[in-house]
DNA sequence: ATCAAGTCTGAAACTTGTTCTACATTATGC
DNA sequence: GCATAATGTAGAACAAGTTTCAGACTTGAT
């Protein structure tokens, strides 16, 4: 848990004094806080400021848009949820169905506080090139956490880092159109099982030209 | 030509006059010309309304908000992109590489263009259920698009529509991914063939059970 | 203890999406 | 043609993200 800590605080260059820290968390909950009441628009920056008692120019000082603000909210639920998810692995046989688990029990938390999940989301995908360093981070905890549910002995190779891309994106989307009420869960089950096929696919041995030389 | 005319104008209860015709166009026009300047930022409904030559109110009458603006914007475009592909369609051996070529078609045809693109792609995720509609009119354009260049002789199956619907994820993520300026062109072609590989797996004949029995 | 630099506060100002209002223009049914 | 409803115009007003600024508070070095 500290290593995690150490691990978050690592993004900000200057270390914080305890009282900034103390108002970074503050902020982070408020914003959390709020958006899991009305998700994103009901993140107001100024109601923000308010509920974690800082002054609007602080809450900028510390976040420079509502979008960095979002997205290091879901940096922060992310950490959480990969340390959850570590204590129970997935059981799954092979790896694919172990990061179907994974990525569908991940689904189901964000099902507990939908609205949270919206404001995150959408912060995340409407992000522009001023905040790529922190929607980088969480990206590679994805990853991380793909990873994880995979489970491999070996190092991933280039084409299996290659399909865990393509099951994130696949994620990301996915997300979105069940948030916009586009998608039921099932078809996102759906959607998430087929691409976790890819794992199967780009196992070592199971090589373009030869997928029965096991 | 008439056909995809008509498919636009369904969408719209009411049949317009043919001044109100000529508005709408001017604005979609006027849409894509900002968007192309500077992306989702430039396109001001105001600056919009002007180029338009239209009040600020009639713009708002035609499209509710600015993401509706700019997701028919995409629609009127993602039009003009599937009739340009069917001229000239792709000339792989199997339906993957079919895909993938085209859709890579369609990605280095919104290079030409990128603050366009990140406008129209911006709305098109930060949409919320109040565009769904919308929205999925622009889907269903991209499915068609797919399955045409899969150029099936069958009508698809199940699993393939699944493919398809991952493909599409992937597509959206991917393009992001690039606009935001975290993935760089080879990156998108990679996760492009990743993806596409689905296809192959998904064609009839080739069952989940037996990927050798061919 | 004190000074300087940096930080925080409170509040106003600015920007841009959206809504509203009062009036002009157009279209439609009789 | 004319009444009337729908549509369009100009512009003010409102909402929320963002910026700015003067002054108060901390902090760290001397």
């Amino acid at each position: 848990m500290t290593a995690d800590a150490k691990a978050v605080a690592m993004t900000a260059s200057p270390p914080l004094t305890e009282r900034q820290e103390a108002r970074r968390r503050r902020i982070l909950h408020a914003s959390a806080q709020l958006a899991s009441r009305g998700g994103f628009d009901a993140v107001q920056m100024r109601e923000v400021a308010e509920a974690a008692g800082v002054a609007l120019g602080t809450l900028y000082r510390y976040f420079p848009s509502k979008v960095h603000l979002l997205v290091a909210t879901m940096q922060d639920q992310l950490q959480h949820m990969h340390t959850t998810l570590r204590k129970r692995p997935p059981a799954g046989e092979d790896p694919a169905a172990r990061v179907a688990e994974t990525l569908m029990r991940a689904f189901r938390a964000l099902q507990r506080e939908p609205h949270l999940a919206d404001a995150m989301v959408r912060a995340l995908t409407f992000a522009d090139r001023s905040v790529s360093p922190e929607v980088d981070t969480v990206s590679r905890l994805t990853t991380a956490i793909i990873l994880d549910a995979m489970g491999l002995e070996a190092p991933p190779t280039a084409e299996q880092l290659s399909a865990v891309r393509v099951i994130e994106h696949t994620w990301h989307s996915a997300l979105i159109t069940w948030l916009s009420g586009r998608a039921s869960i099932a078809q996102v089950k759906i959607d998430i099982e087929t691409v976790c096929r890819l794992i199967t696919l780009t196992a070592p041995g199971a090589g373009p030209g030869s997928p029965d030389s096991a």
